[in-house]
DNA sequence: ACAGAAATGAACACAAACGAACAAGTATCC
DNA sequence: GGATACTTGTTCGTTTGTGTTCATTTCTGT
């Protein structure tokens, strides 16, 4: 097998496949996986691939949701610190929802290896789901191509007919005055939707949301069960949320 | 062998296999590898071949690798050709439904720039169309991780709800004494509400499936509208389709 | 947060392929 | 018949592609 004829292989494969994995690729042409990594850097600098860790996907792929939900998003640090907690409390078996949001979406990389069933309206979270161990459920509807996510009353209605053991919420702005409020409708319509079909109601919310308020309040505190902040949150606040009923986690 | 043979056999032989090696070539050739170098160098001056340590290859190939690497997947020129015909039917406005598959696949890239919404239940759909200016509906519901699909009981029931133009849909095998077949009894209720839901359904199905029964029958002809297939299919055949009542196009 | 695993790239070694130069064989022309 | 042009094969030093080892970076799981 020569150099071009590996390289025609391992293009068809990416087109078909949307990625490949490059000891997948050593494995089927017959090579090591050094060889395969100079043909895709050689790919990658003509552009017609884009190198990923372990392997490499089309161009195309390279800007899809999942890239875009985790690039340069604020308060990285404390949202991946809320994603461990949250994971801490996840017990393989459970059904999940997972939100659509910034906050929520690195929760998928904690639990991509676990046997679990997620139901989710979020477009990052569903392609980063989709080939794990994780079970995906789909809430359909039209796609909100700003949001990366299903937001529309089909996908609200189809969220309440799912039972979930612990709902994943994320949130634009939270108030012991004024409880949870979003920057639109239809994202508070799907968060409710989750919260009602949920047995737990985990908030995650990193401390620079606390004591916001945004133009739609859509639930008071109660709807919460847990709230998951970070360690940045005055001790005080916290203290107070826990007095409202909330389990507090940070 | 003199000269000008073998260069017109060491040309088939590109044509053929769109490369080839400098050792094989010598062995078919009965001479050595020095010989053949000096031939490709010649043939390679006229840019009639591209040279390439161990071998050579076309000129095409070398210039757009995607493109050739395309065309080696299964019966994709005639997938190619059926989504062409396929776009050709649609009017900007419309609603469409597009199956999951690969035969239906290709008409993503063709219709990525106009103004239209379509329903799907299928994961590479959406994400070819997301992000572009169509607006994309989900059918929800569990992701069907091998097929890369929503396939269950609510994604059929979700699909029911909308009203679309104009369905395109897959299918494993298509005859005229035993209507629509498919593999698996899933995508057949897929197929069956989308065709349900539709003004005008379309069969999208290349020649090599024409009269082959698959395991599971779930249709009569009659639910199709108008079969879009390749230039491969008998023309006596296609008659034969005509003659059942479908519109045919080739 | 931390430790272990996997992937990566650089450096080196080896084999295959390469081109240049030369030698040998064949056809053509005077 | 001998000179010439042309093609083919051989030898040898060089280049190119591939595989191995190892330190480093990146990812993953507890």
């Amino acid at each position: 097998m020569n150099f071009q004829l590996r390289k025609q292989h391992l293009l068809t494969i990416l087109d078909e496949h949307g990625s490949v994995e490059v000891a997948d690729l050593a494995r089927q042409l017959q090579t090591t996986p050094i060889t395969i990594r100079r043909d895709l850097a050689q790919l990658a600098a003509k552009g017609l691939v884009v190198r990923t860790h372990g392997g490499a996907v089309l161009p195309r792929v390279a800007k899809d949701p999942v890239a875009f939900a985790r690039k340069a998003t604020a308060h990285l640090a404390q949202k991946e610190h809320i994603c461990r907690l949250a994971a801490a409390q996840i017990t393989d078996g459970d059904t999940l929802f997972i939100d659509c949001g910034s906050t929520t979406f690195p929760l998928c990389r904690l639990i991509r290896h676990r046997k679990l069933r997620v139901v989710t309206n979020s477009l990052p979270v569903l392609f980063e789901l989709a080939g794990s161990a994780v079970q995906v459920v789909v809430a359909g509807g039209e796609v909100d191509a700003e949001r990366q996510a299903m937001h529309g009353l089909v996908a609200a209605e189809q969220l309440r007919r799912y039972q979930v053991d612990k709902a994943f919420l994320g949130v634009d702005g939270l108030s012991l005055g004024r409880g949870l409020s979003a920057n639109s409708e239809h994202e508070a319509s799907i968060s409710l939707a989750a919260a009602a079909a949920a047995r737990h109601v985990y908030l995650l919310c990193d401390s620079s949301k606390l004591e916001q308020d945004k133009y739609f309040q859509f639930a008071p505190l109660s709807l919460v069960g847990t709230l998951v902040t970070d360690p940045g949150a005055p001790a005080a606040l916290l203290a107070q949320y826990r007095k409202a009923g909330l389990q507090v986690l940070a």
